[in-house]
DNA sequence: ACCCAGGGTAACT
DNA sequence: AGTTACCATGGG
């Protein structure tokens, strides 16, 4: 773990010494599906506060990518509010920046394909994001292609979540109370209109609660979130991945099976146990991008 | 028109 | 335990 070092000014917060990050990457791999590019860097949601996201080098000047670089800063300006300390903290959660991502790499690196795939895309970050967005965004995921599932994410936004500047955040469970199952029909949700209202009911009803999920260590908590309809083992392991910091957790979508049968005929390589979810995003992004 | 998508379920061997 | 058709929709 690092120790994150920011800065607060009255409308941003800047993180000091971020080591490597790229923004494409990170916001475009497939891990989230609400953050647009804008200006210089990425806007979204970020523990509900509007965000506007940039990277900068050694000389404070903007830039989309800072891998490589020493002594590079994140800025993350909010949209109408003041962070406090707490909102820093939990930003650089979200953000991955307490996570040591040079330590990490080393390790991968170790084997020989797993260089290739992080020299490929080394600013990848697995982000740290909200436990029922991520378990609603997953199950629109599945048998669904990434630009459709962003555009029925906005759809439901748009349609139920609450409104800050020009945008709208994700709805939480209980702004999704009373969607029924022929609602997501209309919105065009198509077969998973079920899996959506079963999956709001039971986090509304305690039955799925994001306490004990974090609570359970991986196996269990897996087997956990798929008492929902529709939550099959993929959708479990990148809920826990990308929402629980189970870093173990390795969603195997076609993809990344298609990866694996090549770049790893052998089976999963021991430089990367403990941390197969992490490694999975190099392999996934390397993967999309080459084969 | 055609194939496929960051899959899951149910109904089969 | 390991296959396979089917599910809705629309992006490319």
């Amino acid at each position: 773990m690092n120790n994150i070092q920011f800065v607060l000014n009255t409308d941003k917060i800047i993180y000091k010494n971020i080591g490597d990050y790229d923004l494409e990457q990170t916001f475009e791999c497939g891990q989230a599906f609400r953050f647009d590019r804008y200006a210089d860097g990425y806007t979204g949601f970020v523990e509900k506060q509007l965000c506007y996201i940039t990277l900068q080098d050694e000389k404070g000047q903007n830039v989309p990518s800072v891998c490589g670089m020493e002594n590079a800063s994140m800025t993350v300006k909010l949209y109408g509010t003041q962070p406090t300390e707490e909102f820093a903290l939990a930003a650089g959660r979200f953000l991955a920046l307490d996570t040591d991502y040079a330590a990490l790499k080393k390790q991968f690196a170790q084997n020989e394909v797993m260089a290739r795939a992080i020299e490929f895309a080394p600013g990848i970050r697995v982000l740290n994001q909200d436990f029922f967005e991520t378990l609603i965004t997953f199950i629109i995921s599945q048998n669904n292609n990434i630009p459709r599932i962003k555009q029925l994410c906005d759809r439901i936004s748009e349609g139920y979540g609450t409104k800050v500047g020009d945008r709208y955040a994700f709805p939480t469970a209980q702004q999704m109370k009373d969607i029924t199952e022929q609602d997501y029909r209309d919105m065009k949700f198509g077969f998973r209109a079920k899996y959506l209202a079963d999956a709001v009911a039971k986090v509304l009803e305690g039955t799925i609660s994001e306490r004990t999920v974090k609570s359970l260590p991986y196996e269990e908590a897996q087997k956990y979130l798929m008492q929902i309809k529709g939550v099959g083992p993929k959708v479990a392991d990148c809920v826990l991945l990308f929402s629980c910091r189970q870093y173990r957790s390795f969603p195997k979508d076609v993809w990344i099976k298609k990866a694996m049968a090549q770049l790893f005929p052998d089976g999963i390589p021991q430089e990367i146990e403990g941390y197969e979810g992490i490694a999975q995003q190099y392999i996934f992004h390397y993967a999309r991008h080459t084969l």
